[in-house]
DNA sequence: GTACTTTTACTCGGATACCGTCTGTCCGAGTAATTATGG
DNA sequence: CCATAATTACTCGGACAGACGGTATCCGAGTAAAAGTAC
């Protein structure tokens, strides 16, 4: 369907829930894939990206779990779309008119180039800080992370 | 993959050949077809699509074929998207957010939307003739086209 | 030569199959805090 | 009380199954031009 994976905005979700931890606390992966509504497993893989990303920190062992690995005003929506769906273009021409023209670079690759930076632009104009910094955190997300913290 | 369809770049690819027809001509589906290195009975179904959208007419029965039903300065590379991948968005919120927080509109959604219209905004703003007005027309794109041509 | 029929070469639309990706599930291994145990 | 072992609750990472969309293929139906046929 062309469609940005529905793991992107439970990512989203995720960070903005860890962004509300206090320091040094942990919320472990069970805990964030319930409240999200996501399959446990699944979004450990999901949250592991994230990791490997360095947008989050893992601790492992008892008392484990997640937290940020930057702070919410470093982390760009930008950088959660790249950690999650890859590097990858939207566009990827397939070589179409090179086979038939000997015309480089393909006229239609620069304008889809163009527009994604231009939509690539925009995700990187907000971070997790500035898109729910009117978030009230005084709702029942705060209180769920306040239940399900560790340490 | 998340990945826009080969099929885009083939049918802006096909618009262009049908931008080189004369007036009452017309390119049967399976010489293009051919020329891009498509599917036959595949790439009929975009070209289905495409005709859908009023971008192109079709022409039944023998000596028929396919030719615009636009001029090229009215064909944008928008359209052709439109018509190839459909009208849902980009991204589609999972409603991850509203789930939790009673706050309408999702953030998230804005901002995405945000995006997706910058990007769309780029693809508005060229047409087949725009894209294409410094492309040689007298390579082996025109010759194939003379040489298919029905009437 | 004209009227009619047949053939031909297209488009149209449905049914189906293949394949890769996304999602979901299971299982074993690693890690660290807690608890239990033995002296 | 202290050192060590066992348990517990997490993360890590691979293997695998199901669902779905994009691509590909096949087939029958509709359409219109061309070719053939009858008078």
């Amino acid at each position: 369907m062309m469609q940005i994976k529905t793991g992107f905005e439970q990512s989203v979700y995720a960070i903005c829930l860890l962004s509300m931890l206090p320091e040094k606390a942990v919320l472990p992966g069970e805990a964030l894939s319930n409240q999200i509504g996501a399959s446990p497993t699944y979004f450990q893989k999901l949250l592991r990206k994230l990791a490997d990303n360095d947008l989050i920190a893992s601790v492992p062992g008892k008392k484990g779990g997640f937290k940020l690995n930057k702070k919410p005003s470093k982390i760009r929506i930008y950088d959660i779309f790249l950690a999650i769906e890859g590097m990858q273009t939207l566009y990827f021409s397939n070589g179409v008119f090179n086979h038939m023209t000997d015309h480089e670079p393909c006229v239609l690759s620069d304008l889809m180039g163009k527009a994604e930076s231009s939509w690539k632009d925009v995700l990187k104009s907000e971070t997790i800080e500035s898109l729910f910094k009117d978030l009230d955190k005084e709702t029942n997300l705060q209180q769920f992370v306040n239940e399900n913290m560790v340490v």
